[in-house]
DNA sequence: AAGGCAAATATGTCTATACAATCAACATCA
DNA sequence: TGATGTTGATTGTATAGACATATTTGCCTT
């Protein structure tokens, strides 16, 4: 029942069925939305057993390639080109990773009355007490990136007794709670002067602006980040499809 | 064997464990790096038979939870915020799904002899032939993005013969063949006069770079996206942490 | 013709069993 | 001492069988 010699080195066979479909897809014989074989089919036509087929169709919709519907079949998805997970690594682990020495300075660390914009954006009412920080970043002492934070009190009690020089943020709030979602958003600004102060940045360069949205339960926190002009950002690195593991300097 | 009653209602059992651990690692009993139980002492904690439990600790590995170590025991991996799979969408979906009228002008296309910098970024010669084209799309007429493509002419012999106007130049590759490996890199600038006359820019104001490069194989293939001052751009939209389906509207 | 029931088909899950592969620790032997 | 083999623990893969659940289809009844 089985026939490994005419194929390749000890592919486990589940591989080997993912490959079976994923040659056909993408030599065109299936096209995206149209239905593959059966379970059955696929058992009677490869000799391997339902829970090794199973497997392969399962792990290759996770991945993203087929849609699945009990009763129905399995389908083709849509072809996208799809990064691998999006992970965001703590500042000061990536100017380490890099060979740099890392410091950061805190510039305010407080508990304020949230202006209503901050508010609305946090699902909180307009002047809820919230945390508010501004911690510079730097390389080397050269400042790299500016983080501002508004933290749901709920999230973090003991946030303002927190020494951030020697701990990050992030490193802080991970250890409280897990994280249910998050949302990043990315823009292209000239910063404003207390920015431009903070940073070090003397014309009016451009900077990249990256919004960080975390939700813990429905409890949000918000995240600015400020980095200094010139400066690329990798959001995906190279990747291997459905490899987790790269990495978004951030 | 079953003890679903007690539990909440007929949720998978493989899901169940997946949730015992997850709980143990975010209420803190179980830290990063530490060894989680094993397989058989699951099996015999909970009542489970093997396979579930190793499909829970299997899907856990593949979220980026735990790694798995064959001989040695399951382990409990670093935390990270990671978002869900980053799809990269074609431009004229978003803008449609958005309500807009999608259209697009091409400004070049041609073969041509690629610059030493654009040649050593896609792993060819200098002065190489490469394919070369410069697409500005638009929402209801306006200039959104301008979209600009080296191409390895072993990728797509026939891409100076299509009209991209009818599909898009990302749609073609796609059909073409599958990509094996994606890096995105973002920055902020000011554009270049070019730029600015394509997209309809008057002053200096700062624009959003992404740079993409795209492996099929080993052929190379680059697209420099610049969009139109002001945009924000949602990298990994919302979403629930092990899911896939996020949205980056680039 | 309309409604309802039953069968066929398909995916989703669970179990018991078996064997393979890897690693660490220990024992053995030269 | 150093190299080598053995053993136990642990994960990795594969299978057959069973039952659950969802969808479609067609037949049968009214």
């Amino acid at each position: 029942m089985r026939d490994n010699a005419t194929n390749s080195q000890a592919r486990p066979l589940y591989q080997q069925v993912k490959e079976y479909i994923l040659e056909k897809i993408n030599s065109g014989m299936l096209q995206t939305g149209m239905q593959i074989e059966s379970e059955a089919e696929l058992v009677s036509a490869l000799g391997f057993s339902r829970m090794t087929v199973n497997r392969a169709l399962r792990e290759l919709t996770a991945e993203g390639r087929l849609t699945r519907i009990q009763g129905r079949g399995t389908f083709v998805a849509e072809k996208k080109v799809q990064s691998s997970l999006l992970e965001i690594h703590a500042i000061d682990k990536e100017i380490r990773a890099r060979g740099g020495t890392y410091s950061c300075t805190v510039h305010l660390l407080q508990e304020e009355k949230a202006k209503p914009s901050i508010a609305a954006s946090m699902g909180l009412a307009p002047y809820s007490q919230v945390f508010h920080s501004i911690i510079v970043h730097k390389d080397n002492d050269v400042p790299i990136q500016l983080g501002c934070r508004y933290i749901n009190p709920q999230v973090a009690p003991h946030f303002l007794e927190q020494d951030f020089t020697k701990c990050t943020v992030s490193d802080y709030l991970l250890s409280l709670a897990p994280v249910s979602a998050v949302e990043h958003v990315v823009e292209a600004l000239i910063p404003d002067s207390w920015i431009r102060d903070l940073l070090g940045i003397n014309g009016s360069e451009p900077c990249l602006a990256l919004y960080r949205k975390t939700w813990v339960d429905d409890k949000i926190a918000t995240h600015s980040s400020f980095y200094y002009p010139g400066s690329r950002y990798t959001l995906g690195g190279k990747f291997v499809p459905s490899s987790v593991g790269s990495i978004g300097i951030i």
